[in-house]
Order: structure tokens, then sequence, then C-alpha cells
DNA sequence: TTGTATCTTTGATCTAAATCAAATTAGTTC
DNA sequence: GAACTAATTTGATTTAGATCAAAGATACAA
């Protein structure tokens, strides 16, 4: 019940999940996979893939921290984060779809293995317990977004951050103590608000005691009291 | 590229696939399938299943009209709309996975059929080109719920609204001229706004001669303006 | 009918958070 | 190092939309 609720309310998206699909495969389907799958390095900010083109391929990320995010006029919305290992692209895959409906974007270098799509539909259309565990991927990957979704429209300010926080410590960092690879602008589109509201949350989550930042390290200090303010809103 | 945008920007949130996976289905499957699964009737406002009750089964509407949502301290949010015929409860789906995470909801008296869910993972199991079917149809899902999630992070009042409102008509009544089957109340909480919002912004576009309201049927005078309306925020 | 309860509309006020604006700080380039 | 750009912080102002409050509708039971 705990988890429950922690889940629904969570903002953050990650999908915890450890990759172990291809256990699933008969050994001629994963030389059949290796064959039609290429392994590529991205940069810091790069864009591995754009809203409205072509699908090409689904994506393994393998190393580094990804998300995806639909583009709008003004601001984006981040659906997603994503932490190795993961698979990327799966919600693009129903029938008659042609075009990516949301971006993707490194944001530390990242490696990510592309696997055609052709290849990737044909191995979900012939081994069932793949196509399976694809289901519970794509089931997991809509859970988080639903708290995403709870937190952004429900909570304010203060819960969405407090929330992002714990989130980044907890699903991408496993730890209290963490690197901020993210910046204002980042953490801004994360939490779903401005910048301005950002550094004045930082600022009294820091003279509250809550965190500690130096040196691009942040520091949580008192989870237990950013749960309560994730809790109340 | 308009297709894209249209339902990228969407809030409606409805699947509009027709469900035909039982075609994929072998006799002997089908049969199985059979004994395992229960119609059921429910009335209009009838809580079909509760948030954080342990999970039974997997649903497919046959008529009527329901909703899926999670539950908050205050708010509830509106996940998805389903029309007939949808599979309701795939997102559960996930391993390890043994509780609802969202209840569900008939706006309108509606039939369902139940299946037993240990009978649905069997077949996921076993018949791969159901089970990639199922991953489509949550794909589908994801991006209906992304369209929304995008909608009322992104959109303000007019927008959202404008956009509900060319939803229904488009997708789930499919004409201009509709049923009112939802009470403010209702709107207001798939429009993620207050009641009062609603009744104010319906009275400004019924006085901009956008729409019409009598006797519970509502009609929609000019979907281009509306649709305007909806673009621009 | 009348009374009671619920739903809807309209207006007035309040507030969370955005925007605007300016000052600080950090990072780069020359 | 200085000079310049970009990022961050802090404060002042504005605003979209919620909440509060009251008045009409609508439905329904006695």
């Amino acid at each position: 019940m705990t988890d429950t609720n922690s889940v629904v309310r969570n903002s953050c998206s990650i999908g915890t999940n450890q990759l172990d699909c291809l256990e699933l495969l008969t050994a001629d389907e994963y030389a059949y996979l290796q064959s039609k799958m290429v392994d590529v390095a991205y940069q810091k900010g790069e864009v591995i893939c754009k809203q409205g083109s072509f699908i090409s391929h689904v994506m393994v990320l393998r190393e580094g921290l990804v998300k995806t995010y639909i583009e709008g006029m003004g601001d984006n919305l981040v659906l997603q984060i994503f932490t190795p290992v993961n698979v990327i692209g799966l919600s693009n895959l129903y029938e008659g779809n042609t075009v990516l409906h949301h971006s993707t974007q490194a944001y530390i270098d990242s490696k990510l293995s592309l696997i055609e799509i052709g290849a990737f539909k044909h191995l979900l259309r012939s081994n069932a317990p793949f196509a399976a565990k694809m289901v519970a991927l794509l089931a997991e990957y809509s859970l988080t977004i639903n708290g995403r979704f709870f937190c952004l429209t429900q909570k304010q300010t203060y819960g969405r951050l407090a929330d992002l926080l714990l989130c980044l410590s907890s699903r991408v960092y496993k730890n209290y103590h963490f690197p901020l690879h993210l910046s204002r602008k980042e953490i801004a589109e994360l939490a779903g608000m401005s910048i301005e509201s950002i550094a004045r949350i930082i600022s009294k989550f820091k003279s509250d005691g809550l965190i500690e930042i130096s040196c691009d390290q942040i520091k949580i200090l008192d989870p237990e009291k950013l749960e309560m303010i994730s809790r109340n809103g």
C-alpha cells in the first residue's frame, strides 16, 4: 500500500526495470537481433531522435541518462527519464504509426543500442515470452508516466521539487549524495515550473537544512521532511 | 504531421482502437478464454474497480463509457476515457505487480467482459501475435495519455476545454451534436480545472456562438474556431 | 403544490506561481 | 589576467485561475 502510493505520487518517471529480455530469445533470434543492432554513443545534450521523424528503431540505453519529451510550441514536456538498462521507444509501436511522437535527448554522455524496427517487430510477433515481457515493460512505463502526470497536475511547486529530488536520489543515483548533472533549466522543465521558482525553492530547502549543494554535488540531508513536503503537495 | 500534432495535443485520451485481437487466438485459445471470462453490467456512476485492490482481471468494454483515474487525497486525475470496444487494465500487467494503480468508473450504464488475469497472462505468454497486439494497444494508450498529459500541463483553461469538447465530439460521440452525459463536475475533473471555471468558459463559448446547449444536448457550431483556441493554449 | 437538496451560473476576492527586472555568480575566450 | 557571455539568484509585479459567496435552476419527494 505504501509502495502503491509512493509509486503513484512519484514525479520522476524512471523505468526501474533491469532489462533481462534478451534471455528470452533463442540463440537464433539473438544472433538475428545482433545482426540488426548497432551501438552508438551520444554526447551530453545531443538529440538522439526527433519528434515527427520516421520511426527507424527501438533503442536500448546501455550507459548514461536520457529523457523523452514532447516538444510544444513553447515549453517541452518531459515524459520519462531513462537510466540503463532500459528499452526506449516501445510506445511508438502501435498499429499504423510511422512517426515518433516524442523526442529523445541525452542528459549526459550516453551509449545506446539501436535495434532496427522491423527486426524488433518480427521478434515481437514470433516470440511470445519476449512480447509478454515488452507488455510488462510498457505497463511499467505507463505507471511511471502516470505517477509523473499525477505529480505535475496535482501537486504544487514545493511538493514537485521535493518529489523530484527524492526521485533523483532514490531512482537515478541511488544515493543521498549525487552529482547535479542537470541545469536549473532542466530541473525546471522536469518539475514543470519556472527557473526562478526552482532557484527560490532550492534556496529555501537549503536554508531549512533539507539539502546541501556544493561544487555540483547535491546532498539530501532530511529525506523524511522532503517526503512529507512531497506528500502534502 | 497534422495528425501527429492533433494527437499530441489532444486532451481526451481515448483509445480509438477497435479490438480485433480475438481473431488472433486459435480456436482452442478462444474456447479457453471464453471459459475464463464473464460479462457484467454496471450502472452509471458505479465504481468498476478500485485503486489499491488486488488485480483479478483484465476487462473489455463492450458497451458504455468509462474512465480510469488516480485517486488523490483531494482531486482525482482522470487518465483515460474508454469507449467500446477496448481493453482496460493492461497497464497493471507489469512484473511483480499485484495491485491496481488506478480506479475505473462508469460514466453511463456499461457492459464489460472480465477476463481472469491468470488466463490473460497465459495467452500473452503463449501467443506471440496476440501479445504483439497488446503491445500495440498499450503503445496507443500511452500515446493518448501523453497527449492528455501535454494538454493538462501546457495549455490553459480555454484551450483545455475547447480541446475536450472537440475530443468528445470527434472521438467519443463521432458527431458535432451529442448528448451531455457528463456533469460539470465530471467535465471539470476531465479538463483539470474548477467547476466555476467550466461554467464561465462554457458561457463564453455560448455567447461567442461556438457551441449551443439545450436539454442536455451539446452542439459544436464552430469547430474551426474551437480548434484554434485549443491550439493556441 | 411546497419544501429540500443538488447542480449550475455569476460575481468578488485571493493566491500560487509566472513574468519582469536587476544583481550576482560562474564559465569562456582572448 | 580582463572582457564577455551565460547561468543563477533575489526581489517586485502581474495574472490565470482557484476559492469564496450568493443567487438561480433543476430535480425530486412528500
